[in-house]
DNA sequence: CCTTCGTCGAAC
DNA sequence: TTCGACGAAGGA
């Protein structure tokens, strides 16, 4: 007989290792891709996957063999294998990492695929069993009494007892485990599928959903432009309603605000259990619970964000983008990919449609539209009786602010109360003023540890940096000369909120952004004191403009809209009128038509000027003549190599040295300079600009870059990472 | 002379 | 990334 060369299998790990590494494969094992197995790695064991098997090592290594396999079934399935193979190669990030972002942590670290069983527990005493004052025990006794089938661990948490709590009683034998009531109908079996038919569309929701192509005829994009207020949610709902199978999953990505409970309680009403979410809030077990359904075929409905894109579908058959302009899509840091590119790719490998949903498209899906890539489809009138808000600039050169607020303002908003309705007034900053200021020596408080002003938080008392985790406590006068000349500059959210309260006494201010919801908990109470109807007023950031539902917002007013005219960034200018259009969408929602105000110091700029109109394609259209003339995406492909270090001088050197590598013919290179905030938590950052009219020769080089520099070994502290498709260039 | 801290290179 | 090896700095 004759002897079989041994087994091997190339082997991804998590790590920022752009390599991988070989093994033998033991007699009794088989494996193929995709399968989670242990290894020994260096004196420890790792969790690694499979990426290929049967490969001939390089010489001169003598392999180590597998140490196990934790499933016998691939952890993650072919097609999404081969989606994050491609988008480590596209985004220049390590395989390794790639992949293991597709793993819930559980499963990263090496725990067993299956879930925690919950066990339960019945009473066996009353809480007069227990003397003196246990009172959190006594309440657990009392309330397990009311549950005569018993309850889980998970709920008696849920209900605010401690892991701790039940031990104790386990102890004094007060509790005994018992059998599990199962709430969950036959397995197999999605346990509620709600009949409800369909959302009724108006004839022209109607009409775009027949241009939605089916999930029978395979691949496709439709970019759904639909103006706010249109109902893109009920043509999405109507779309899965009529098309997807009984079996199948589905994707619906939203961006990180968009995941309230309103948003899933819709969904809930025509789909009921069918519908699971996926989003950072969740923990630890949830994710491995949500995540094995979808591995396991279950034929869920899954919302949510950017990483869902990730999930090991087995049998998606459409998936939805919504809002598929936001920035949130594009991840910061590390494993760089955009949520929505990922899903377009997705779609093609899986062979599905995929409907990629705004009422202000980002202008790379709408030239992909505008070149025939994508089929557009339009909806661009409002649901119901709704009219399209009317937008009006105010220029406030010469007029006198009070907390950045100009008298016609004030009065326009006074006349929205008095008519029992509701006003919205957007700021970009929150706090209560982005800069502190001696008015005698001309101090400004900076950041430490980054090249930024504090921002000054009244409410707390506090200066923060926005950058970084910085923050001391706020001081009456100038920390430099003592001055009590020390004042705040410009207008944050809390600031606002503070001038419109004593100017509108008797009208509650209602503030909406990070540190308010953080606080509260959560959005829903504002949400709902505002869905009662009385009049009010809602101070916020981008969160406002973000997807929610204000139906009796009549009034919108946009504290500045200059942050973005002429800004270094180009993108700018298309996130402006974006965030502009999306917060005027928020006015005249319902009955009542919505009146749009937009302080500005350059009422006679072009941008502002044009989205008086309001047509958001238009002005789409002249942006593009725009990139297209400055040579920008998506007329060309752009990536920025990024370095930083303890100081500027090693960063700057590291890029001066990758320049000419980068230079070849087709690839124009931009800079290195210093990025926009040069310092950030003391580490020093500088930026290299690669521009190409082709991008597969930019992967090329890309590729080539970072193999060489693999090689290199580069002076200590500096390191260096990739941004594909870049969204912020700054 | 020994401990501590930082830097460097390997990991199959 | 994570670990150990190695060498310089610092203490009693």
């Amino acid at each position: 007989m004759k002897e079989r060369p041994p087994q091997t299998a190339r082997i991804a790990l998590n790590r920022p290792l752009r390599r991988l590494f070989d093994y033998l494969i033991p007699e009794n094992l088989q494996l193929e891709p995709g399968q989670r197995v242990n290894i020994p790695f260096g004196r420890q064991s790792a969790t690694g996957l499979v990426v290929e098997t049967g490969v001939r090592p390089p010489n001169g290594i003598t392999l180590k063999p597998v140490h196990s396999v934790y499933e016998s079934w691939p952890a993650l399935p072919n097609e999404t294998f081969q989606l994050l193979s491609w988008a480590s190669d596209y985004y220049q990030h390590p395989l390794g990492e790639c992949l293991f972002t597709a793993l819930p942590p559980a499963l990263r670290r090496g725990r067993p695929a299956s879930e925690k069983q919950d066990t339960w527990w019945k009473a066996a005493a009353g809480p007069e069993a227990l003397a003196g004052n246990a009172h959190r025990l006594k309440a657990l006794l009392a309330w397990l009494q009311r549950h005569p089938h018993g309850a889980s661990t998970s709920s008696l948490t849920a209900a605010g007892f401690t892991r701790e709590h039940i031990r104790t009683l386990q102890k004094r034998e007060l509790i005994e485990e018992t059998e599990a009531v199962s709430t969950k109908g036959e397995p197999g079996t999605t346990d509620t599928i709600s009949d409800h038919p369909g959302p009724v569309l108006s004839p022209a929701q109607q009409q775009a959903a027949n241009q939605i192509a089916s999930p029978r005829d395979g691949f496709s994009v439709s970019l759904l432009y639909g103006i706010t207020g249109s109902g893109k949610t009920e043509l999405y709902l109507h779309y899965l309603k009529q098309q997807l199978s009984a079996s199948a999953q589905a994707l619906v990505l939203v961006p990180e605000i968009n995941l309230t409970p309103q948003t899933v309680a819709r969904f809930q009403r025509y789909f009921g259990q069918r519908i699971v979410v996926w989003h950072s809030a969740l923990n630890d077990g949830e994710r491995l619970s949500t995540w094995l359904k979808i591995r396991n075929g279950e034929p869920v409905i899954l919302i949510g964000t950017r990483s869902a894109v990730l999930l090991p579908f087995t049998s998606l058959q459409t998936i939805i983008v919504d809002e598929e302009h936001d920035s949130s899509y594009k991840q910061g840091e590390g494993f760089r990919y955009s949520g929505r590119d990922m899903a377009v790719y997705r779609a093609h490998l899986n062979n599905c449609p995929v409907i990629l949903g705004s009422a202000t498209p980002s202008l790379e899906s709408y030239q992909n539209a505008l070149n025939g890539k994508y089929q557009l489809i339009r909806l661009e009138e409002r649901a119901g009786n709704a009219k399209p808000p009317s937008i009006s600039l105010l220029d406030i050169r010469s007029r006198p602010l009070e907390g950045g607020l100009s008298r016609p303002t004030i009065q326009a908003i006074e006349q929205c109360l008095n008519d029992g309705q509701q006003a919205l007034v957007f700021v970009n900053r929150r706090g209560f003023a982005p800069v502190m200021m001696c008015f005698d020596c001309g101090h400004m408080v900076e950041c430490p540890r980054c090249d930024t002003r504090l921002t000054y938080h009244r409410r707390d008392r506090a200066m923060r940096c926005h950058h970084c985790d910085y923050q001391t406590a706020a001081t009456e006068h100038c920390p430099k000369c003592q001055s009590d000349a020390f004042k705040p500059v410009g207008q944050g959210t809390e600031r606002t909120e503070d001038i419109l309260a004593s100017t509108f006494p008797d009208t509650p201010v209602v503030r909406v952004d990070r540190d308010s919801t953080q606080r509260k908990g959560s959005i829903q109470g504002i949400l709902k004191k505002v869905n009662s109807g009385e009049p009010c007023i809602l101070v916020g950031t981008q969160m406002l403009a973000k997807g929610h539902d204000f139906p009796n917002v009549t009034l919108v007013v946009v504290v500045n809209a200059d942050g973005g005219l002429f800004s270094v960034d180009f993108r700018a200018p298309e996130q402006l009128i974006q965030t502009l259009l999306q917060v005027s969408g928020r006015a005249g929602r319902g009955e009542k038509s919505g009146q749009v105000l937009v302080q500005t110091c350059h009422s006679d700029h072009p941008i502002l000027k044009s989205l008086r109109q309001g047509h958001y394609l238009t002005l789409a259209d002249q942006l593009l003549t725009e990139r297209e003339a400055g040579g920008f995406p998506p007329f060309r492909a752009m990536a920025i190599f990024r370095a930083e270090a303890d100081t500027m001088a090693k960063s700057l050197e590291l890029l001066d040295r990758i320049k000419p590598q980068a230079s070849v013919p087709g690839i124009e290179t931009w800079g290195p300079l210093p990025a926009m905030i040069a310092r950030r938590a003391d580490r020093h950052r500088a930026q290299l600009v690669l521009c190409c009219d082709n991008r597969k020769r930019l992967n090329h080089v890309l590729s080539h870059l970072c193999q060489n520099l693999d090689q290199q070994k580069l002076p200590s502290g500096v390191k260096w990472m990739i941004d594909v498709d870049p969204q912020e260039t700054g």
